[in-house]
DNA sequence: CCGGAGTGGTGACATTCGTCATGGACCGGC
DNA sequence: GCCGGTCCATGACGAATGTCACCACTCCGG
């Protein structure tokens, strides 16, 4: 019997993935968690096979989340479903250790499948998903550029990014700059989209 | 017996909505749907009694398609679940004579129970995202002022807003300046985030 | 050990943006 | 018919932004 969590902040989907894996064969599902931090506890407390996580919780997201289950719950193998496949996600799901990518879209005899190949040891990923990993590539951004970048991306002024990214307004601009032109954008704004759009930030 | 239709781009979702609400007593789901047009062909043939559907469908939103269902298929009624609960739609969705209004965060019983007193053709909205929408209040932007926000929102130079909505860059200055201090933001980009964040585009 | 890439910074310049005052045209309500 | 609100526009001013050149430091791979 594979013991399976799942992480997700809507009710109806946690309930409802519960209804259709629970009557699959070879699949039980011990327990349920809305965040993060509630997964984490669950995860420690029933020490499940395969852990079905959101890319988007509340506090924070999936790969993150991933890593820490893998750090604290050595038997538990961890696959990620989204409703928004961006590609550079997928990237770092893959190389935090993460064994399924899968959308939402995909039907349930497909999820049931790649729980019992994740539980195997092996990976999956959503076709789909991978050829569009392929052809955007990697993020062209460096670290801090994609840091500035993640933080001018609710509008705020650039003052104010200097302020909590610990950096002179001149160098902020500097980063935004290169970053926008790495991007192919005219502004920041329009490279936040861009970037937004490929998972890259 | 109630007769529903699921409309959902999410696969995972849609069958596992079936699979919950299968289990309910005097619900049968009798069709599904991942587009809208799909939707409405599916209401045409099988003229359901409730169609719950999801707000953001690929081809158009879901208030529109309840609107084409209502014109179309009389004895429909219709309800909406969606995952980002934003209050403008809400309104927009009551003003569409939708029966129905939930977040995904709810659970299944009361799924259900919306789908049994929406078809008795009463009126459900989540106690939550009507709180929110009655403190956001309607809209303060006017038609235009929403227009060019709307365009603004990918990020675009002013020029090239002006361009697309016909108009001088000094009124597309004028509406954006007016749209962000009535949003109290400081400059358009967050005022394109707090109209996002309250549905009001 | 040298070069390249990334990081952090300064200063200058042109452009864009936000803001305000002002004006005219149009429409609906009193 | 007048008033108020919306729509569209112009012009002008200062602030914010985008761009460029240039510099210093660190770290890593060849």
């Amino acid at each position: 019997m594979i013991r399976v969590l799942l992480a997700d902040d809507e009710n109806l989907i946690r309930s409802a993935l519960r209804a259709l894996l629970s009557l699959e064969d070879g699949i039980e599902v011990v327990a349920e968690a809305a965040t993060a931090d509630e997964a984490l506890a669950m995860a420690r407390s029933y020490a499940p096979d395969v852990a079905v996580l959101d890319l988007q919780l509340p506090d924070r997201d999936g790969i993150a989340l991933a890593a820490e289950l893998h750090a604290e719950v050595p038997g538990c193998r961890t696959m990620i479903v989204t409703s928004h496949g961006r590609p550079g996600y997928l990237k770092r799901a893959l190389a935090g250790g993460v064994g399924g990518f899968l959308p939402k879209t995909v039907s349930a005899s497909v999820l049931a499948q790649v729980v019992r190949t994740v539980h195997a040891g092996g990976r999956y990923v959503d076709p789909e998903l991978a050829a569009e990993a392929i052809s955007a590539g990697d993020s062209p951004l460096t670290a801090r550029e994609s840091d500035v970048l993640e933080l001018a991306a609710e509008g705020a002024p650039v003052e104010e990014i200097a302020r909590r990214a610990a950096l002179t307004p001149g160098t902020v601009r500097n980063y935004l700059s290169s970053a926008a032109s790495k991007l192919g954008a005219a502004n920041r704004h329009e490279a936040v989209h861009v970037a937004r759009r490929h998972g890259w930030i």
